[in-house]
DNA sequence: GTTTAGTGTTCCGCATAGCGGAATAATAAG
DNA sequence: CTTATTATTCCGCTATGCGGAACACTAAAC
C-alpha cells in the first residue's frame, strides 16, 4: 500500500473501480467478473458492484449472453479527450506529417506511462509502407530510443547506468538518442525529449524504421538530425524554451 | 437520478471520480479544483479527493505551479487499450485503407457515445488531402450519416422521425445512408451501420469529403456501393451474419 | 501597504455508502 | 443426475467518504 492509498485523502472505492478498468489489456476481448476478481485480487461481490457502475456510465459494456465485460465508449472518448488536451499537437501534426514523407520512416509521440514508453500519436510515410508500431503500443523505458530519451532528460535521475550516462552525453552533444536495435534488434530509431508543463509526464519524438530501411548513415546524417531539428522549431513555436 | 443511481450496486463514489474526468473537454489544456467543482456540483473538497485519487494513479496530472489538473497518460492508456479490445479492428485496418486509397475520402468507425457518433477509427487517402475530422470527434446522431445509419439499423426506435425511416427505406434497398450536408452544409458522407456483440453500442463505417471533392455522382455509384461491399466482406471475413 | 477576492487544501464529526461472506440462481460439463 | 463454475444478490456491520468550515496562499484592487 503506497504512501497515498494511505492518506485520508485516498478514495479507495474510485481506486477500485479504476483498478477494474485496468485488468483489461490489450489482447482482451472480454472479461467475466470472476477474471476481473481473479485479476484484481477483489471479491467477487465488490466487483459486480465496479462493474455494474461503469456499466450505468458507458465506461463498461455487458456483452449478451455470455455477461462478459469489455471497455465501453466512455473509456473511449476521454482517451481521445486526454489527447485532444495535449495542446501542442496540433501545431506539431503537418511538421510531423511532412517529416514522415520526406524521411519514409514511422514518426511517433510517445509519453511516459509507469516503466513504458507509450505511443500517443503516430504519423506515417504516406508513400511508404512503416513500422507496425501503432497508437497504444508501449515500450520500455531502458531499451527503447524515447525510453532511453526521456530517462536521458530527467534531472533528477538518480540510478544512473552506464547507457543512461552515454545517452545523456549524446543528447547534449548532439541533441537526441539513437538507438540501434535496442529494443527489437531488427528496429532502428532515434528520439528527442520533450517536456510540457511542469509536473506532467515527460514527452519523446521518436523515428524508427526496420534496420533494412534505416541503416546507420540515414539515421545519423539524415532522419535524427531532422527530428531533432523539427522539434527544436516545434518548442520555439510554441514559445518553450 | 437515474435507475443504476437508486441501485443499492452503484458505487457513487466511483460515480463521482468519473464525472470529474469526464468534466474535461478536448479544448481544455487545465483546469482547476474550483473550475472541476462549478462543473462537477461537487463541493471543494470532495473534488479534492477525488483529484488526489485520480493523480495518484495516473489519470490527472497536477501542473506547477498553477496547480491546475488536466487527464494524465492513464486515460490514455485505457483509451488505447479500449479501441486494442475492438476484434475486428486488425482485420479492418488494411482493408479500409485501401478503400481510403482507392476513393480519395476519408474512411471512418465511428461508435455510438450517448448522443453521438464518435470516430473512433480514421483512415486517410494517402495522397490526397482529406476532410479535417479525427478520432475523438462527435457527430450528431440524427444529422450525421453515421448517427443515421446507426438509427436506421436499430430495431428498437420507436421515436422515427420522417428522416429515420427514410434511412430504413434506404438502408435496406442499398446497403448505406447517405447523407448531403446533413451534418455540415460542405460535406457529403455515406455510412453503413455494424455491429459486434449483443449489449454493446452499435458502429458505423462511414465515407466523407467536402462535397467539392465528393460530388452526387461519385458517392452514389462509387464510395457508397464500395464502402457497403468493403463493410459486407469484412463481417463474412470475422463469421458474422 | 492594506484590503479584498479567489484559489487550493485540510480538518473532523457524522452517517451512510460500501464491504465481503454467504446464499441463491443459472449454465455447462462430466 | 450430479458436480463444477460462474454470475448475482442479500444484509449486518463498520470504515469510508461526506461537506461545511477553517486555514493558507497568491493576486488584484485601492
Amino acid at each position: 500500500m503506497s504512501d497515498a492509498e494511505r492518506d485520508r485523502r485516498f478514495a479507495s472505492t474510485l481506486a477500485k473501480g479504476l483498478q477494474v478498468m485496468q485488468a483489461f489489456k490489450p489482447g482482451d476481448v472480454s472479461l467475466g467478473n470472476r477474471e476481473l476478481a481473479r485479476r484484481t485480487g477483489m471479491p467477487p461481490s465488490t466487483v459486480a458492484r465496479m462493474t455494474f457502475t461503469l456499466a450505468s456510465m458507458g465506461f463498461l459494456e455487458q456483452l449478451h449472453p455470455s455477461e462478459a465485460y469489455r471497455l465501453g465508449p466512455s473509456v473511449m472518448a476521454l482517451g481521445y479527450t486526454a489527447r485532444a488536451g495535449l495542446s501542442f499537437l496540433p501545431m506539431a501534426e503537418n511538421v510531423m506529417q511532412q517529416l514522415a514523407d520526406d524521411t519514409g520512416v514511422l514518426v511517433a509521440l510517445s509519453m511516459r506511462h509507469g516503466d513504458a514508453a507509450m505511443l500517443t500519436r503516430c504519423w506515417r510515410p504516406r508513400n511508404a509502407s512503416s513500422l507496425w508500431l501503432s497508437e497504444g503500443h508501449r515500450l520500455p523505458m531502458e531499451q527503447s530510443a524515447p525510453g532511453r530519451a526521456i530517462l536521458a532528460a530527467d534531472p533528477t535521475l538518480v540510478a544512473e547506468t552506464e547507457q543512461a550516462r552515454a545517452d545523456r552525453e549524446q543528447l547534449e552533444s548532439r541533441g537526441y538518442v539513437i538507438s540501434y536495435g535496442g529494443w527489437n534488434s531488427g528496429v532502428n530509431a532515434c528520439a528527442v525529449p520533450f517536456q510540457t508543463a511542469l509536473g506532467t509526464q515527460p514527452f519523446a519524438f521518436l523515428c524508427g524504421a526496420n534496420a533494412s530501411d534505416l541503416n546507420t548513415e540515414k539515421l545519423e546524417r539524415v532522419v535524427a538530425p531532422r527530428l531533432r531539428d523539427t522539434v527544436q522549431t516545434l518548442r520555439h513555436s510554441l514559445g518553450y524554451m
